[in-house]
DNA sequence: ACTGTTAACTTAACAATGTTAAGTTAACGG
DNA sequence: CCGTTAACTTAACATTGTTAAGTTAACAGT
């Protein structure tokens, strides 16, 4: 407001201001709660100002979504490196369970948003792309236990193995969130949860 | 409009009119994509008329939501004749299921909509009620097959079972409903998922 | 049949929202 | 130092939830 961000450079330090800025009252308030002016009067400019970089709300609520996509898998990146591929597939699901509760509210954006409604989709980048793809991560996962044969044999389609460890992590979560504390419900901890999903998975998937 | 609905039973009917087309409106277009205006064209009023029967948008779509949770325990509710403990549980499962495919939107009112956020709160008629509360159908299943004995030994928490098979459920449901066909994912046929999941927590449960 | 009274309903109005169009002004090139 | 352009702002619009102020339908009593 006082300068103009007239370098290229300076554009794209205000453009990622305004993503960190959107992004934080989004997950704070929730989508529709947040207005353009709120935004703006926080980044400094006015409310018309957004529009000079992204074409209107739904645009920047998709690039944020993008790159908490990008956020998460790279969070989960590490995991690859370990070795034995059981323990990857255990790592994965905690870190995934991890980022989903730590950033619940990025979480949901990102996997409990129904996508259609809001006009989010996701660019090519982001697909069947280990740096930035977090199904895919797993499914690889899921893929390198499965040439091990540790599953038992009647489990052969590693897509179906891995969407189902997927929906089990995610179920816990997406209750966690949804439904926090509700008080008629007598809800265990959510880490109790969690470790049980795990096991019953688990046990399901390996034990003979 | 014509007439005035001045009998209490008249002004009870335009109440559920209300009800049914907000809630036909909410699960097709989302519930802030709604405008009171649109719910009142639709019962042929005028849009402040609505506030005669319900405080504010709130107040209507919380009513609708303890509506919805009755109608799923009530769907959920022929289950409890079936005399086999076990079966039972699978049955109460693939209802629970049913329930969320067949009506998505009722779903992710009830299950997957922050509740905190839009200041949706249960009436407590709802809770702990064999009747209205699936939850507690849940887990009132959960606790005979537990008595019968047939889980393995380290599973004595029966909250913590019920809250774990209701994850599992609602994570394949709950994704479905999501990201019904996001192409860069191999998804495998929603049912199968559920299958699989149901075999894979049974699997973890009772096999010793 | 008329007339109040009341409760059901409508119209008008408000502040707030996303977004567009029309103005300003800062910065850089000459 | 001036003119052009791109960055930014102000003004304005249609639409939203909601409230306040009007209208009118229905019923009760004469």
């Amino acid at each position: 407001m006082l300068t103009k961000s007239t370098s290229e450079q300076d554009k794209q330090e205000l453009r990622a201001r305004i993503m960190e800025v959107a992004r934080d009252l989004f997950v704070q308030k929730g989508i529709d709660a947040v207005t353009m002016r709120e935004i703006a009067k926080r980044i400094g400019y006015s409310a018309t100002s957004i529009y000079l970089y992204f074409a209107d709300k739904q645009a920047l609520l998709r690039e944020i979504c993008e790159s908490d996509f990008a956020a998460m898998a790279s969070h989960i990146k590490v995991i690859l490196e370990i070795a034995d591929a059981e323990k990857r597939l255990i790592a994965i699901s905690d870190s995934y369970a991890k980022f989903a509760l730590m950033y619940p509210n990025h979480y949901q954006l990102m996997y409990m948003t129904p996508h259609a409604r809001y006009g989010i989709s996701v660019d090519d980048e982001y697909k069947n792309n280990l740096e930035k793809d977090a199904y895919f991560q797993l499914r690889t996962v899921v893929n390198a236990v499965f040439l091990e044969g540790k599953f038992r044999k009647e489990w052969n389609d590693v897509d179906l193995i891995a969407q189902t460890l997927w929906a089990g992590i995610h179920g816990v979560c997406a209750l966690q969130i949804t439904m926090p504390k509700e008080d008629w419900i007598n809800w265990r901890p959510v880490e109790h949860r969690l470790q049980m999903m795990q096991t019953l998975l688990k046990l399901g998937l390996t034990e003979r």
